[in-house]
RNA sequence: GGCGAGUUGGCGGAGUGGUUACGCAGCGGAUUGCAAAUCCGUGUACAGGAGUUCGAUUCUCCUACUCGCCUCCA
């Protein structure tokens, strides 16, 4: 069995990742929270972990790996959100939950297999609270509950921060009902206007970090084998679920391997709506870039280092996969035929490839694997890059491929009379060189080189592809 | 200020205590009516300094720079 090694943030260290049980395998990453369209930074820990989860299922089984992934539906910027719109919570909530899913299944992401949410939960997160208080981790001040800090010895340890050193930063709320600066609350009260449940502290709503330790207990149970997010959540989200849950369940390691993919970049800067670089995943699909181009960007960076979004990646990506799904698609790769693999037992991933992509989910060293894979002369040989891509999630429609082979470059769309010009063109060409007549051929090719157009006599029959520089209006004559 | 990550060839981006990453671009060749596409071949890279070592891009320390978190933001 290939063995799988992971960074793990706890340790600081990369270590071979053993199951609690090899029969359910177990993973939590903490999900959304619903309010607005998934931007590009959401989309980057899915896909880590949608490939950790990929790669967990082919080792130990599609049926013996449990992933959950949250839904935070109850939380203040929700609220703020609805008051500002005048829609209903509920209503931003389920429709902000629709889109999250699909714009990432667009990305070739899996659903888990858990995708709780936060308000379905509320009674396992009282009853964590209840438990809290009654062993002296949790008090009750002016109708919160706060967790506290100094009851649990471990507090900072995943972060690397003491707690004196975060007081001493100052940078802390200091809210009067706090008996040390740095706890926090696991439960508030709320007013008639905002959402609440009745509590044994009365009628209010529970603080973020409980939820998931919530339903991480009740999906997962106490301990479990990984816990993933980005790594701006270490502090203070993590640490406190760990410090809540390790004291709800004293003895339990809470979460044994903890990973954190690094951040998202836009040209060389942090996507931010003040810098004007922020985009939605939905923002790029709309812009007619395929949901695996943008996957096999994120892949192309390894997920501990911060990821650039650059256009000169996309268009690399695009390319790549146009080329992959090309050499697939000219040697007979369909569905039909993927399926008789499978059914043959031929179906296996590459040892090298897989092995690269355990060793801490290295997907670019994967990448590269596939692209001496792809070298392959024959369908046999080529296995190995089908099953890897696959595996990655860069193809699921295997009868997609002619299309993904032949889908133009996204920044180079052209309106819909471009095809018949092009298309008649190449015709008179065609006769031209039937004829031998060299000269109108290449005439009728410089028209359209100089309209950008990518001319190619693949197997005696002509094809185009809009290249760079690409200008429809010097066609517009023709029409 | 505290904590952490990083600095690899023209660009992107892995990895390794001594031997080819890989991709893009470039260059040479094959192929082609000519091209394109494709295929084959081709790269004196590892921030700077000191140390450990037979040997360091890879380990240790220092310096410089970049970035992230600590505050609503993944």
């Amino acid at each position: 069995m290939t063995e799988i090694r992971l960074h793990n943030s706890k340790t600081r260290r990369r270590e071979t990742f053993t199951p609690i049980d090899p029969e359910n395998v177990r993973m939590y990453v903490c999900g959304p929270t619903v309010y607005d369209r998934a931007h590009m930074g959401n989309a980057r820990p899915v896909i880590v972990f949608d490939v950790l989860f990929r790669l967990l299922r082919q080792i130990y089984g599609a049926a013996h790996v449990t992933y959950v992934r949250n839904i935070t539906d109850v939380d203040d910027k929700i609220n703020a959100r609805a008051k500002q719109t005048g829609r209903s919570i509920g209503e931003i909530t389920d429709e902000t939950a629709r889109w999250y899913l699909d714009d990432m299944a667009a990305l070739g992401n899996l659903t888990p297999t858990h995708t709780p949410r936060a308000t379905g939960y509320v009674a396992q997160m009282i009853a964590m609270i209840e438990g809290l208080i009654a062993s002296g981790h949790a008090y009750e001040a002016e109708g919160h509950v706060l967790f506290s800090v100094e009851s649990y010895a471990d507090y900072g340890a995943l972060s690397g921060r003491s707690v004196d050193d975060m007081i001493a930063g100052a940078r802390v709320e200091v809210a009067p009902y706090k008996r040390d600066p740095m706890d926090f609350v696991m439960w508030k009260p709320s007013p008639e206007d905002l959402p609440g449940w009745d509590s044994p502290w009365g009628r209010g709503r529970p603080g973020w970090h409980i939820e998931c330790s919530a339903m991480a207990d009740d999906l997962l149970g106490q301990d479990f084998d990984i816990h993933g997010g980005g790594n701006d959540l270490m502090f203070p989200h993590h640490e406190n679920e760990i410090a809540q849950s390790r004291c709800a369940h004293p003895g339990s390691d809470f979460a044994r391997i903890w990973m954190h993919n690094e951040m998202l970049l836009v040209e060389g800067k942090k996507m931010s709506k003040s810098l004007g670089n922020f985009f939605t995943v939905r923002d790029l699909l709309e812009r007619g870039i395929p949901g695996p181009v943008i996957r096999l960007v994120f892949l192309s960076t390894h997920y501990g280092k911060p990821m650039d979004w650059t256009d000169a990646k996309r268009a690399e990506a695009e390319a790549t996969l146009r080329r992959w799904a090309a050499v697939l698609h000219q040697h007979g790769y369909c569905a039909r035929m993927v399926a008789a693999l499978k059914a043959s037992g031929d179906w296996r991933p590459d040892a090298e490839f897989l092995g690269v992509l355990a060793n801490d989910l290295n997907t670019p060293g994967a990448l590269a694997r596939l692209h001496v894979l792809a070298k392959g002369h024959t369908a046999p040989a080529l296995a190995g890059l089908a099953h890897g891509l696959e595996l990655l999630g860069l193809v699921s429609d295997w009868d997609a491929l002619g299309d993904l082979a032949g889908v133009a470059p996204s920044d180079r769309a052209y309106p819909a009379w471009v095809e018949g010009v092009v298309e008649r063109l190449l015709m008179q060409r065609q006769a031209a060189r039937a004829a031998k007549d060299w000269a109108e051929a290449d005439r009728l090719r410089d028209l359209l080189n100089a309209a950008g157009v990518q001319v190619s006599d693949v197997g005696g029959q002509a094809t185009w592809v809009p290249g760079p520089g690409f200008d429809a209006t010097v066609l517009e004559g023709m029409q």
